[in-house]
RNA sequence: GCGGAAGUGGCGAAAUUGGUAUACGCGCUGGAUUUAGGUUCCAGUGCCGAAAGGCGUGAGAGUUCGAGUCUCUCCUUCCGCACCA
């Protein structure tokens, strides 16, 4: 009965770790070792539990934090759930039970979920941002947002009061003002501002969204409602300052490339120029921004965006009728129908000029939408001949064309955006893009028709909801409209308690946002202080600001008296921040960008000590899984497909010449990320129960990369499992239980085996390839499957070698080996130089570059014994025959190459 | 359209710097043990060929003594952005 006990086993060892508290890390640590801060992207605690998909991440953080506490480091490694946001209300509304409750309930189930797959969190840490010890320090940190402005001229944010105080030494009327009207001079330098903009408007989900959580289409990114710009007074974050550092700081971080390129993307950093035209026959100007004021002398005409303020006042009569009724029609179409075609350009003349103030051409004045109000300045100089799109536009409306970059000889595209000397331009003529940019740049400074600038794609961070599941605003507004902070001491302003916390769902765009909190009672709506009567803020946070900060609270969950502490701060987030962090792609923009601008805030006012967040980033893969459709398309139970033979389908999906049935219909097979829609979704829950959860961790970790993304494969989990039911036959007697191990000196080769795996398994942890130690594990282990009894010497650093991938199977033969701590931080095994050499190398032989054969040599063979020794090789011998050597190359330890003609 | 990542056996995948392609696992084939079963054990398994040998990393060129790896052109798939001036 002494078969491999993995129910029994894995029970035990994760009881042991709770009750022992293993890999509790003390608050005040022992400062003086080497600190490890290992993160996953903690999971929204949803209703269905994960699937086998979700802990792919967490596995993998596990096996990190396992190891490097066996390297000696001190590791952080914690959890912690993003509980508020939409889904917990939704459902809420929907079963009438507070948020509150359905979400304690998920957390619950989620940690049960998480502490069945053995993973070694220090629990005692554990967080949800829900938690009103947590959402306090949310709203201190809005707070501090609220008190900083940014300061340009030294490129950091500073306290509002150091603004105030400069502002009253340069006193413009500082001193004369109201107090109302400084309030509104102050709120235009706040890093967190009210004002009235056009914003996204969800009717359907009753609320604001910011731009990252719309999708290109015009739909909100949960629920895929339409959304509508609409100018409404809403709270701003002014991420905008942090443009140029959020792009910078990515050359310091270890990210991967694709995900430094989104968010440099996002920013959309554009270096070029402001430039003034003057209105002919007018008292105005327009100003434009372009990216190659080089081509100045190119443009041949202007263009407008439709909602551009100029445009009523510039269109001639003549003309109006066609501008109106082009702009009405522009207004109609939503961003997906002006993005849709975009290859077909449209526009109208507005019937008026302006000059170029390089060479006073009147340039005619169009309206087009394919110029976007939302960027530069909704103004365009058309350049055709260096501009794609004017190109298109200028072809459909017969406009000229005037090349002022020299293509390259036999260049026969339509415009030219690429190298090349200025023509055509007056005093630039010669010169290449980038001296006549700055050429260009200096003239227009010094005749005052422009300068140079930098725009971004990047908007200011819409930061207000229309929620009752979020984080309250710790503001107040008088009754004269202006608003005031709540005192640090009056923190958190904790949610009132509701039973009707249903959002004002709408289908008309036209609806005005109602804010839950507005149906609060009164005794929360209302405060009196000092006399003067407020109301409570009535928007409330979006579910990215919990995140934004979730890894410094971990550093000190329990700290009552600030976020966290300064020198435990320094310590865990050391030079580089977090160690590792690893998390899905789908956050490659939203919470890292969100995050990395709140923690250069913090930065710069001096409460945390690094500039970036996260040191180091990796995206894992998702779990796929095929599924099946019927003839209408609608997904079924993957797991009650078969094939004609009658064989499950979760069997032979990957077999060629395979038809699927669904009771007896035909189902088409396709593959995709494992989920509900697709029911497809496998559950941890039930591979634990029939081949325990160290064979599901290798599992996950053995299908491939952890990069990649890979297909679930139930029936090839047998593959792992029989490695591990291996090691335990070859170490336990499966009749008498009792350990198989000897004291005998292991040989040469045995050392050599033993190493080289170490070796193996330590470079493979360093760089997560945990596919590759897995495999290296295994081999070790068949080249000793033929062993009575495995010498000890040889059986303790393997089964330290297997504790990160299998934690509860090691412990428990580290146990039976005679030790009575846990293993959790015992030293990881050393390879050892001595043993990492063999005795003899074979090599393989080349004749022109085609291996003809293999043979061995001693490892401290001469080069020229090496190839005598080569050509000697019967094959190789037979190709030389006839043939005379022209070179011999020898490539110590791989091959030998004969070229021989 | 622009940008990025990736294409290796029947399947999942290996192959630090250019150096013996297909490690390891699944599946498949054959055998062993067992009353039986397999979540047991052993052996074989890229393709063509009786063999010798030849051919093989999406396709085609190139560089090199030598290319899965480097360069160029093209094809396919996935992801991101989408008139960003």
């Amino acid at each position: 009965m002494a078969d491999y006990q993995f129910q029994d086993i894995e029970r035990k060892w994760q009881h042991f770790w709770e009750n022992e508290r293993t890999f509790r890390v003390p608050k005040d640590t022992d400062t003086s070792k080497s600190k490890y801060y290992v993160l996953d992207m903690f999971p929204y605690p949803s209703g269905v539990g994960l699937h086998v998909g979700h802990p792919l991440g967490y596995i993998a953080t596990d096996i990190v934090a396992r190891y490097k506490r066996m390297k000696g480091f001190n590791v952080l490694h914690p959890m912690g759930f993003d509980a508020f946001g939409l889904p917990a209300e939704q459902f809420a509304v929907e079963h009438g039970v507070h948020p509150r409750v359905t979400t304690e309930n998920n957390i619950e189930n989620m940690l049960r979920q998480l502490k069945s797959l053995g993973l070694s969190y220090d629990w005692d840490r554990k967080l949800a941002t829900t938690d009103v010890d947590y959402y306090k320090w949310t709203q201190w940190i809005f707070l501090q947002l609220f008190n900083s402005w940014y300061d340009r001229e030294t490129n950091r944010a500073r306290p509002i009061a150091e603004l105030q105080e400069k502002l009253e030494e340069e006193d413009d009327g500082w001193a004369s003002m109201s107090a109302a009207d400084r309030e509104s001079v102050l709120s235009q330098y706040r890093l967190a501002f009210l004002t009235e903009v056009p914003v996204n408007w969800c009717p359907a989900l009753g609320t604001v969204l910011a731009n990252e959580e719309v999708t290109n289409d015009g739909r909100s990114e949960r629920g895929n409602h339409p959304v509508f710009q609409r100018p409404l007074k809403q709270w701003m974050l002014r991420i905008t300052e942090y443009g140029d550092r959020l792009i910078a700081d990515l050359d310091g971080v270890d990210w991967p490339e694709p995900v430094k390129l989104m968010q440099r993307n996002w920013v959309g950093r554009s270096e070029g120029a402001n430039v003034q035209f003057q209105v002919d026959g007018e008292d105005a100007s327009i100003q434009v921004f372009t990216t190659r004021p080089d081509t100045l002398f190119g443009a041949t005409y202007m263009v407008l965006a439709p909602e551009h303020p100029l445009v009523d006042m510039l269109t001639t009569p003549e003309q109006r009728e066609a501008v109106t009724r082009y702009c009405e029609e522009a207004e109609a179409k939503t961003d997906l129908d002006r993005g849709a075609d975009s290859r077909v350009k449209t526009g109208v003349f507005t019937g008026a000029f302006v000059i170029n103030p390089v060479n006073d051409s009147r340039l005619p004045i169009w309206v087009a939408d394919y110029v976007l109000m939302g960027y530069g300045t909704g103004a365009i100089m058309a350049v055709p001949a260096q501009d794609d799109r004017d190109w298109a536009f200028a072809e459909v409306y017969d406009l000229p064309i005037i090349r002022t970059v020299q293509p390259p000889e036999g260049f026969d595209g339509k415009a030219y955006t690429g190298e090349g000397p200025a023509i055509n331009s007056g005093f630039l003529d010669g010169l290449g893009v980038a001296e006549a940019k700055t050429a260009m740049i200096q003239w227009l400074q010094e005749h005052g028709h422009g300068e140079g600038t930098v725009t971004y794609k990047l908007r200011d961070w819409l930061f207000s909801r229309q929620r009752y599941w979020g984080e309250p605003f710790p503001i107040l507004h008088r009754e004269d409209g202006s608003v005031r902070a709540v005192d640090e001491a009056d923190l958190p302003v904790a949610l009132p308690p509701m039973t009707d916390f249903k959002p004002t769902a709408s289908d008309d765009p036209d609806a005005a946002p109602q804010p839950p909190l507005a149906r609060a009672d009164e005794s929360w709506l209302k405060v009196e202080i000092d006399g003067v009567r407020y109301q409570r803020e009535l928007n409330t946070m979006p579910q990215w600001a919990g995140s934004c900060w979730y890894y410094l609270r971990f550093i000190d969950n329990q700290n009552d008296s600030c976020f966290v502490d300064p020198k435990r701060e320094a310590y865990w987030m050391g030079e580089k921040g977090v160690d590792l962090y690893i998390g899905g792609v789908e956050h490659a923009v939203l919470h890292l960008l969100y995050a990395r601008f709140w923690h250069k805030v913090l930065f710069d006012l001096g409460h945390v000590s690094t500039k970036e967040p996260f040191g180091r980033l990796f995206n894992q893969g998702y779990i796929q899984a095929y599924a099946y459709r019927d003839a209408r398309g609608i997904a079924v139970e993957a797991t009650e497909v078969v094939d004609q033979d009658g064989r499950p389908a979760m069997e032979v999906q990957d077999q060629p010449g395979r038809q699927f049935f669904y009771q007896g219909a035909a189902v088409t097979q396709e593959y995709g990320k494992m989920g509900k829609s697709l029911k497809n979704a496998v559950s941890p829950d039930e591979i634990i129960a029939s081949y325990g959860c160290d064979t599901l961790r290798l599992y996950e970790m053995y299908i491939g990369p952890l990069e990649a993304s890979k297909p679930w494969n139930t029936r090839d989990i047998v593959g792992v499992h029989r490695f591990l039911r291996r090691v335990w036959r070859n170490f336990v007697d499966a009749e008498t239980d009792e350990l198989l191990l000897s004291d005998e000196e292991p040989s040469d080769d045995q050392q050599r085996l033993l190493h080289r795996t170490t070796e193996r398994v330590s470079a493979d942890m360093e760089r997560l390839s945990f596919n590759t130690a897995i495999a290296a594990l295994i081999e070790c282990l068949a080249e000793w499957v033929s062993l009575e009894r495995i010498p000890r010497a040889l059986a303790e650093p393997f089964v330290l070698l297997l504790a990160p991938l299998a934690p509860h199977m090691a412990e428990e033969l580290w146990q039976r080996m005679g030790h009575n701590a846990s293993l959790a931080y015992t030293a990881w095994p050393e390879a050892q130089a001595q043993w990492l050499v063999d005795e003899a190398i074979t090599l393989a032989v080349q004749v022109n570059g085609k291996v003809r054969g293999t043979f061995s040599v001693p490892a401290d063979a001469e080069k020229d014994a090496i190839i005598a020794a080569a050509r000697e090789v019967e094959n190789v011998a037979r190709h030389l025959e006839s043939a005379t050597v022209h070179r011999e190359i020898y490539v110590p330890g791989r091959l030998v190459n004969i070229v021989a003609k």
